[in-house]
DNA sequence: CAATTGGCATACGAGGCGTATGTCGATAGG
DNA sequence: CCTATCGACATACGCCTCGTATGCCAATTG
């Protein structure tokens, strides 16, 4: 019976990844003493560098664990929505209201990109990102938006959202800034939209 | 004669800032030993704590620094315009161009949200941002663009630049790469435009 | 010309990180 | 059943970096 066993390194693995994941998003990456949170897990470095090999590391197992939980969240939003274009917007909604969490907005939009460089380079290969373009890409098949790499659409929406996330989390009045943010994101987004209007216009202005 | 004192103490305070702008490009903020480039000024940490208090406070002088050389070649681009609209979609371009220049993108980009916090609450009050602003509220006066708040649609649009550029700068072949972030960009953009479109928008989208 | 201020260097102590080494229990082969 | 090996984790050590306290020297000021 060697399952205990399994078990066991499992659940130290799990235990290093979540106190890494507290630290973090309490003090940040950079004030966050190794000693100090393995202790609090019951641990010491050893454990750390058996199983991540650096603080590094860690950090890239915590960002793949929040990483796959925002996917996942976004799919369930997305899939929700009436129609495509809806569910689209809903992501883009859904992101930016999880990149007010302060726990996500530390580790992985400032204090990831810092340590571990663009998030585009990632192995966790911003899921989030992917499941973004995935929804453009079946916009543009169906006609809905017009013809734009989506990955690149997807990149520029995701930073648009995480400063708009960033602004309204630090801001003295949430809530209005909030408003504004929304309005401002939704003009931009049409921009993508193909409808008769502006396209029209663009083509008969040449 | 008090002249060269002041001048000798001005000339310190450079040589910190551009010692330390030097270290930060270059190999980041957190691996840079204030003993290796203070004493690549000539100079020790002790001048440094002095002028700046600590290692913070120099990365502060240095990214005001930067935002200001920033803040100006931005108002240049968006002047030499001939229009309102052309001279924003310029500053736009310009900004992602900056975006792409290791320093910028590493100091100013990645290091310096991730020590200082947001960019939103910083003391050099991104200059860039209100340069942007600044052009977007004149379009709305004109009537050029929707509705929308301009320091909103500015923080949106600075975002996604620097999502873009950092895509990019790290991409395997930039060249295409910045094919497709400019094409879906100015996609976004036109989100912003009331119809009928300006002459030479259409051309410069496609 | 003396006193004081301020610019900057030196000296010291405290962590934090990474590595090398040690220990103990579990698994596997005979 | 017994033993040898391997892997999980702890301990111990040295290096580096940061922040502060202290000291020195030159320049300003009255």
């Amino acid at each position: 019976m060697h399952r205990p066993r399994k078990e066991m390194i499992a659940e130290t693995r799990a235990k290093l990844v979540a106190a890494g994941r507290h630290a973090f998003g309490s003090v940040g990456y950079a004030e966050a003493s190794m000693d100090d949170f393995t202790a609090s897990a019951g641990l010491t470095r050893g454990a750390l560098y058996h199983h991540f090999g650096d603080k590094k590391g860690l950090l890239q197992a915590v960002i793949a664990e929040i990483d796959a939980e925002m996917s996942a969240r976004l799919k369930i939003v997305s899939a929700r929505a009436d129609n495509l274009w809806q569910g689209f917007v809903d992501e883009c909604t859904a992101y930016i209201e999880m990149a007010l969490e302060p726990e996500i907005q530390r580790i992985v939009l400032r204090d990831g990109p810092a340590v571990l460089g663009d998030p585009s380079q990632w192995p966790s290969q911003n899921e989030c990102i992917h499941s973004m373009a995935e929804s453009l890409g079946k916009l543009r098949d169906e006609g809905t938006i017009v013809a734009v790499d989506v990955e690149a659409a997807a990149r520029l929406i995701s930073g648009a959202s995480l400063h708009a996330a960033q602004w309204i989390a630090n801001s003295d009045d949430p809530e209005t800034t909030s408003k504004k943010a929304v309005k401002a994101f939704n003009a931009l987004l049409e921009g993508l939209l193909r409808v008769p209007v502006p396209v029209g216009a663009c083509e008969r202005a040449r």
